[in-house]
DNA sequence: CATCTCACTTGCAAAAAGCAAGTGAAAAAT
DNA sequence: ATTTTTCACTTGCTTTTTGCAAGTGAGATG
């Protein structure tokens, strides 16, 4: 039988280049931080999101977020024409990335939403655990 | 007097925005990557790396982080055409930001580098303190 | 003093991002 | 029941960014 993974054929091996390589985009991790944080699970929220995303860049972003297995989607129940898009495990994973860049900019750059950069500050481990309570259960395989 | 920041205006004051709108593409950790992680200095050296990034490329990528603070350079006194570009204090603050992100591949992807990762997951607090001894008094202020 | 090295710049083609408008299926309103 | 609206997209086009190849000028080297 053929090869099961057939090379993703990074730059390079270096573990950050993977990283760069996935999300080392203007949105992607925008549209991580709508699900983790905000719980956003629709397209339309996305785009509603206050950067203003454009539509094709979205439907993209979604697809490749979903072909890295970081998302994956959930038809809703109560109405056919609505997904829900939401966290794989390696999606939710990406939890301590954003606290820190989150950290990062509230430190070095004149940001809004202190409430949130005191918590994280507070306690960023207690921080995790209640972002990985609050998804327990939540999140969806990878397709 | 006018004002000190007349208003970088991000697309929103979220601070994972901020990072991304100065972080986010393909290039700028990597360089970040070779001065925190290889030491590397110079312009030819930062070219030279295994991703092999373009020369105008590069060129644009250090002057945004120049810009951005993330960077300075200095003259080498032995060789009038060396520039050696270092890490200012918020650029070293990015520390934890490639730390988290070289987990999150090495947990999820086909990566190389296990020695380094490895060396990360027993002790993520005291590699980040050994970075911050390794850089202490090397750091230059943003111009 | 000719050649080489270094840190770039320039010009052009290709790829990606951004914008506006459109589509089809499903739900809601009339 | 039929029109209208909502939803998750796609299509077409323009602008911006990226990538590649070649070139430049100041300074070092042989």
């Amino acid at each position: 039988m053929p090869k099961k993974k057939p090379r993703p054929k990074w730059r390079s091996g270096c573990p950050l280049n993977a990283s760069v390589e996935i999300l080392g985009d203007r949105w992607s991790l925008l549209i991580i931080r709508d699900m983790m944080l905000r719980g956003f699970r629709t397209y339309k929220e996305f785009l509603d999101s206050y950067e203003g995303i454009a539509t094709n860049i979205l439907a993209d972003r979604l697809r490749k977020l979903i072909a890295h297995g970081i998302i994956a989607t959930q038809p809703d129940p109560s109405d056919g024409r609505k997904l829900f898009y939401l966290l794989t495990p390696k999606g939710l994973d990406l939890a301590p990335v954003l606290t820190e860049m989150v950290l990062w900019a509230a430190a070095h750059e004149d940001t809004e939403n202190q409430a949130l950069v005191r918590q994280i500050q507070k306690d960023k481990e207690q921080f995790l655990a209640a972002m990985r309570q609050r998804w327990a259960g939540k999140t969806l395989p990878s397709s």
